[in-house]
This record gives C-alpha cells, structure tokens and sequence, in this order.
DNA sequence: TTTATTTATTGAACACCGATCAATTTTGTG
DNA sequence: CACAAAATTGATCGGTGTTCAATAAATAAA
C-alpha cells in the first residue's frame, strides 16, 4: 500500500499523468481506463478521483501533456531546419502526429460538456502551440501584411489539421489521396501566395 | 413483446438505425447506448446484435445515415443557388454540421479497429459525397486543369473539414477566431487560384 | 510520549455499458 | 396437428466511471 510520504501530491500527480499518457499512447482513447493507470502506478482508483476529481478533469491532464510535447517537438524541429522552413513546419505537426497517433487522436476525441470552457492551462498550452506556428508563418509574409499572422495561421492550423486527421482515419486512403502532407502543404503555400508576389 | 410479423427484417433495420441515428443526434458519440436504443424501440439488446453483429457495425450504420442525409442536403443546396456557388457548397458543408453537431461529429469520432476496412456500402456514401463536391470544384477549375479536381476536392474537403471541426469543438473560440466560415472560403479561393488567372 | 486532529487512501457498492448464448417463443411447413 | 426453422429474449459476464463511509497515516497539541 502506498504511503503517502512516499511521494508529495505534485508527485503523485506526475506519476498519474505518466502513466495516463502512456495507457493513452498504447491503447488510444475509446479504451483508455482510468481504473487501469490507477492499478499500474499501485494506487487505487479512489486516489486518482481524489487528485483529479473527475475522468474528465484527468483526460485534461493527459492532453495537456501531449500538447506539452508537441510543442517541445514542434519547436526542436524548427530549431535545425537548414532550408524550406515551412515544409519542416507542416511535416513536423504530420510527424508527431504519426508518431503519436493515439495520443494525439486522444486531443479531438474528447469534447468538454456543453458549454464548459478547458482549464486555464489547458488553454495557454494550445495557444503556445498557435504562438509558435505564428512566429513562423510572420516570417513568411511581406511586412505590409504582417497583421493578417494571426487569423492567418488560425485559418492554416486548420487547414493542415483536416489533411493530417484525414490522413489518420483512413478518409485520404479510402479517396486514393497517397500524399496528405504535400497536399496540405500546397494549400499553405497557396494562402501565402495571397499576400506576397505572384507567381511568375 | 414483439413479433416477427409485425416487422420484416429490412423495416426492424430501418426501426433500428432510425432510432439509433435520433439518438446519435440528442445525446452524441460518447453517450450513445445501444441498450437505450434497444429499449425506445421496444426490442431486447440481445435482437440488436442479432441484427447488426456487433456495436461497431450499429455505429457504422447510423453514421451510414448520416452520410444520407449529409450527401441529400449538399445537392439540395446546390440544386437551387443563385449567386455564388462555392460560398453555398462551404456554407452547406457548415451548415449541415451545425445543424446535426452530434451526428456529423459521431463520424468522426468513431474509428474501426486498427488495419479494419470500413464496409462497401459506407465507403460508397462517402464517395457519392466526395463526388458532388468534386463536380461542383470541376466548373470552378479552367479546363486545361481539369485533371487537377480530384486531387483538390481531396484537399479542400480536408481543408474545410479542419475549419468545421475547429468551430465545432470549440478550438476557434479559444483562439478568438469568430468566422470560421469566410476563412475557409478563402482558403478554397486561394487554392483556385493557383489554376486560375492571377488576380489583378 | 501520548493524544487529538487533520489529511490521505482505500475499495465495496452502485448504476451503467457492450457482449454472449442457452432457453424460449413465434413462425413456416409438411 | 406436429415438427423444424427462425426470431427473440434477458440473465449473465466482465468491464466502466463515480461515490463515499471507513480506515490508515501524518501532523499538531498536550
């Protein structure tokens, strides 16, 4: 039985949402357990009710991990790229999201109730997220048209998160579509197009 | 209790998914029951599996419906605009979405086992829809491009889709993003432009 | 140290869920 | 009417999220 000098509350908190985050990887979140991640960290399930208060309030939790590190990748990745930055840009939220594909599913499976607003810091990892892909598309735009950054990049996140879930689902397979990355990167480069020289 | 002879096999199907997809649409994905649907319709869960084999394949069905009436409003909103058709195609695609949020985001919800080919007659649905859009994008598209419209109805369907699903789930609302709809719009005009004259 | 109080932890109990399948009822047939 | 075939049932199983009185542990007070 574990005592609870074993380990402080923050710690115990860390070690639920390791262990969350892992079951989320592993078996994605229409089978995700809470009862489960309590009985591999040796805690019962009362503990985990009591640190998060409600399933919901822990699936939170996970996800904000998984926003945690994806923006740590995002930013690694942007970190040394030599040359098409934005390539990098669109091929890295594709990667993660391959290489993670549970977890990252796990972020538009679940839907607060009605109404309800996400956690304050649930709130502030997304907008890291956004902030960062902004700092990169303003780089890409004529100084003249600086201000259209954000709704910009609002508008692009959404366009290059539709081609990665459909690549995800199985939608672009049962299409024939064999390159969502290119596509979605296509669709950035057009939109950019918008507000530089044209083409010649 | 009932009796066979009071339903062919083909009209307990149609009780079944009709009931299920009324369901699907009040309570959504994550709180839909096949018992609940069992008991409103006055059968027992055990006739259910009888008929549908599994949960998964009651799902699939409902969301079969879904694509129904999804694929029956595009055409009816296409059918009978006047002035700007790409606006009513992206509006109908929002539009439908709002108003059956429960039901349109259960497709997307839903996901069949790893490696699992959904059945011929979903992806058939799925295609019929692809394939009005795609029709509606080929009288957009110069003729010299014509060959470029099913790999754009592709993309732009996942580029709607992301803006549809970032307004529905909330995301666009944390980013402050209030017109999702006229963004998608110009990121399908963006993308047409490409294969069009340049604007002036 | 011993006692009292606060805090942490437990896990049985509850109401659900999807899934199974032997038993039953209903239907069709000879 | 008797019999075979088909349809329907619902108790049963193992699982889920959730609650909360009871217990154990840690801290504070005496």
């Amino acid at each position: 039985m574990a005592r609870r000098s074993d380990h402080t509350r923050a710690e115990l908190r860390e070690m639920i949402i390791g262990e969350g985050h892992r079951q989320m990887e592993e078996v994605g979140f229409a089978r995700f357990s809470a009862r489960e991640v309590a009985k591999r960290i040796g805690y019962s399930i009362g503990t985990l009710y009591n640190v998060f208060g409600s399933y919901d309030h822990l699936i939170l939790a996970i996800n904000g991990r998984t926003l945690d590190l994806w923006l740590a990748y995002l930013e690694r990745r942007l970190a040394d790229v030599k040359g098409d930055r934005l390539h990098a840009a669109v091929d890295a939220y594709f990667r993660f999201a391959l290489d993670h594909r549970h977890a990252w599913t796990a972020l538009f499976d679940f839907r607060l109730a009605e109404g309800e607003a996400p956690p304050e810091d649930y709130a502030v990892k997304l907008t890291a997220i956004v902030d960062a892909v902004e700092r990169e598309l303003a780089g890409e735009l004529p100084p003249e048209h600086s201000d259209k950054a954000p709704a910009l990049t609002r508008s692009l996140l959404a366009t290059v998160h539709g081609h990665c879930f459909f690549a995800l689902n199985g939608t672009f397979e049962l299409l024939g579509e064999d390159a969502p990355l290119a596509a979605a990167l296509d669709r950035v480069r057009d939109a950019l197009d918008r507000y530089r020289q044209k083409r010649e």
